[in-house]
DNA sequence: GGCTGGCCCTGTACGC
DNA sequence: TGCGTACAGGGCCAGC
């Protein structure tokens, strides 16, 4: 599933194919869930921005279309020598054809991924951006913060990473690698000032190395060139139930947080 | 305003 | 072999 790694590496392969093109021919697969990308048609794109794992392009007419991938969801960019997308393709939900030939190809299998065209800035329609927290890389970003964050609620650790209020971009596999790392107990519900620090170094250690290695992939991931990611082969946590613990040899056990799927070890991760 | 639980989706794995 | 069921999970929303 596309975390901030995901997000990120797939940013920075698409802005430079699609910064400075203009929509000649937008269409989407009948749902509605899909239909707000034909509002693009004409628009230039200026820019292409991440906030946490929604993809922003900016548009030349003072809107921004917002993409977030979901679980499946896939970007790519398909040069005029390709077959043109069309919807008679599986799994497409949304293409855009532009000026140069080009087209940007959205596919998503289980269909939770979003579009949407808002003024830019005006996120008041998707309020789980509305509220993100900040970036995890943002250097003003202090244990201190996240501590604040944190103790502003009362739900399990784990869950408020995924709320993304706390800081932005982490998801189940990137959660469960840094409460493993930072030996916290996924359902922990008051951090220490040091705990949190140590969190934070921890989701920052896990999100570098997605980064580093282009994500995550456990079935579906693919960058925009459709390639798989290499960091797969560096979980030391998530999808590691009923195999020792690589720090202590204790084995790590599986349940649910907030309907999630949470590997942990109850020896490193005590309450 | 905070929190919980249900829902959206479809491919895959598994049991019968 | 074929069918039915459970499961995976990010974000949204209704209800408390």
């Amino acid at each position: 599933m596309p975390e901030l790694p995901e997000v990120e590496t797939i940013r920075r392969q698409l802005a430079p194919r699609v910064v400075g093109r203009t929509v000649v021919d937008v269409d989407t697969h009948p749902s509605p869930k899909f239909a707000p990308a034909r509002a693009t048609r004409g628009a230039t794109v200026t820019d292409l921005r991440r906030r946490g794992k929604y993809l922003l392009a900016g548009l030349d007419d003072g809107r921004e279309l917002i993409v977030h991938l979901g679980m499946t969801g896939r970007l790519a960019v398909e040069t005029p020598a390709d077959d043109p997308p069309t919807g008679e393709r599986p799994h497409l939900r949304a293409w855009w054809r532009f000026d140069d030939g080009s087209a940007l190809t959205f596919t998503d299998i289980r269909r939770f991924g979003r579009l949407a065209v808002v003024p830019r800035g005006d996120h008041r329609r998707l309020p789980t951006l509305a509220r993100l927290g900040p970036e995890p890389f943002d250097p003003t970003l202090e244990a201190a913060t996240l501590h604040r964050a944190l103790a502003s609620s009362r739900r399990a650790v784990k869950t408020q990473l995924l709320s993304q209020r706390p800081v932005a971009g982490v998801g189940n596999i990137y959660a469960d690698e840094a409460l493993w790392d930072a030996g916290i107990n996924p359902v922990a519900r008051r951090l220490s000032v040091s705990r949190s620090a140590r969190l934070l170094d921890a989701l920052r250690a896990a999100l570098a190395s997605g980064l580093r290695l282009g994500g995550t992939t456990l079935r579906d991931y693919r960058d925009a060139d459709g390639h798989t990611g290499r960091n797969q082969d560096e979980l030391r946590c998530y999808g590691r139930a009923g195999q020792p613990c690589l720090r202590c040899g204790t084995l790590l056990r599986r349940r649910l947080v907030d309907g999630r799927g949470t590997t942990w070890c109850p020896r490193c991760q005590r309450r």
